[in-house]
DNA sequence: GTCTATAGATTGATAGAC
DNA sequence: GTCTATCAATCTATAGAC
């Protein structure tokens, strides 16, 4: 007798669902996707979905776990480590490595794995989706590496005002969202400057644009 | 005989039709909001939206319109004004009045009269809407002023490779569009900093910001 | 686990009386 | 211009055979 059950399809199935769910939700928004268009591209049948996730609700809140779990551990450990970093020496840490300890794996994870890329454009439009079932879903996932990034900021710039920070960093995370979903880059506003698209080339112009204006006199 | 047909009810559902389906275009999304919860809320007929608009996205349509094409000129009218300064006194333009040409008028729109708050927040989140219907619409009446905003910076920083202002424009407007939807401000993340909330306040933080981030070394 | 078939609800749009 | 009534198309979710 088998040692383990093959379930070879079983695995194929759901990872299949992820995929093409995140593709539609991220392209066309949620509400908008049917499940059908997602089984139909994933070349699985429609009652799948409802077998593997329960509810189209329950398939949304496993797209955003799959990455966002992973990612947020990366973005943590970067930010604990520079915290950790300015109490050794003393020193508050520095703005502009706290920003990029948020902003660079965020948007590098845009190339870590296929399908990444539609992931972030999803993230980054979530902050502001209409839908309550999207933002309730985002938030309790993001809300507390907010937090974190929040407070370690404080320390960076412990002379500003606390609601002027929070204001700050409400401008710097909406110029990052505005980034996240310009993935397809050609997809908005005129031609000619696709040239800087590139996840180094955004890097090197997006961090010093966040870190001059939280720093402004 | 009467000079001019009364139609006083005419104009009322066509009005309140709009005033409605702003509001649930805004909060819901377009996608979402069916006619059906427009109409209901609006008080009259579901059959009167076809009848004064011909379709679901004409509506929207017409919704965009009815306050885009005055906002937009108010900003163009400030744009050139700026502009023609600039010339008779043969300097550039200052970053700061450009951009504050072209943030003030959209922030403070939304006191200027009932509903623009709600249309600003559907405005600040088309931007990167999935939906091609309303990113469409969205553009085409959006575009022109974009393309002068850009033009008018470029004077304003003509030491600035294009790449690099054009991003950093996106970087400046992805701030301007993540305010513009807080408008409900209490609707998003943590509590306790609902202050700083008021037109004059974002306006006092969200200038210096994009204008230090615009001009960043 | 996978599939077909369908229930049950909701949608945008329209025809036609008034 | 306004209304009722309804069509035709869609959707999510599920029951039940295999």
């Amino acid at each position: 007798m088998k040692v383990k059950k093959p379930k070879t399809r079983q695995k194929d199935t759901k990872q299949l669902i992820l995929d093409s769910a995140e593709r539609f939700f991220a392209r066309e928004g949620f509400h908008v996707t049917s499940l059908r268009a997602i089984t139909g591209a994933a070349g699985v049948n429609l009652a799948a979905v409802n077998y593997h996730f329960g509810s189209k609700e329950a398939l949304l809140e496993a797209v955003f776990e799959r990455r966002l779990i992973p990612l947020n551990q990366v973005r943590r450990d970067k930010l604990e480590q520079i915290r950790d970093e300015a109490v050794e020496k003393g020193k508050r840490p520095s703005t502009k490595k706290v920003l990029q300890a948020f902003i660079e794996p965020t948007l590098r994870f845009k190339e870590s794995e296929p399908g990444a890329e539609d992931f972030i454009a999803l993230v980054g439009r979530s902050f502001t989706d209409p839908d309550d079932t999207v933002r309730k879903i985002f938030f309790r996932l993001i809300g507390p590496i907010f937090e974190l990034l929040f407070e370690t900021l404080r320390d960076a710039l412990p002379e500003l005002p606390e609601n002027l920070l929070y204001w700050r960093l409400h401008f710097a995370l909406g110029a990052l969202a505005h980034t996240m979903h310009m993935s397809g880059c050609d997809k908005f506003l005129p031609v000619g400057f696709s040239d800087g698209c590139g996840t180094e080339s955004l890097l090197s112009m997006l961090i010093p644009f966040v870190t001059a204006g939280m720093e402004a006199t």
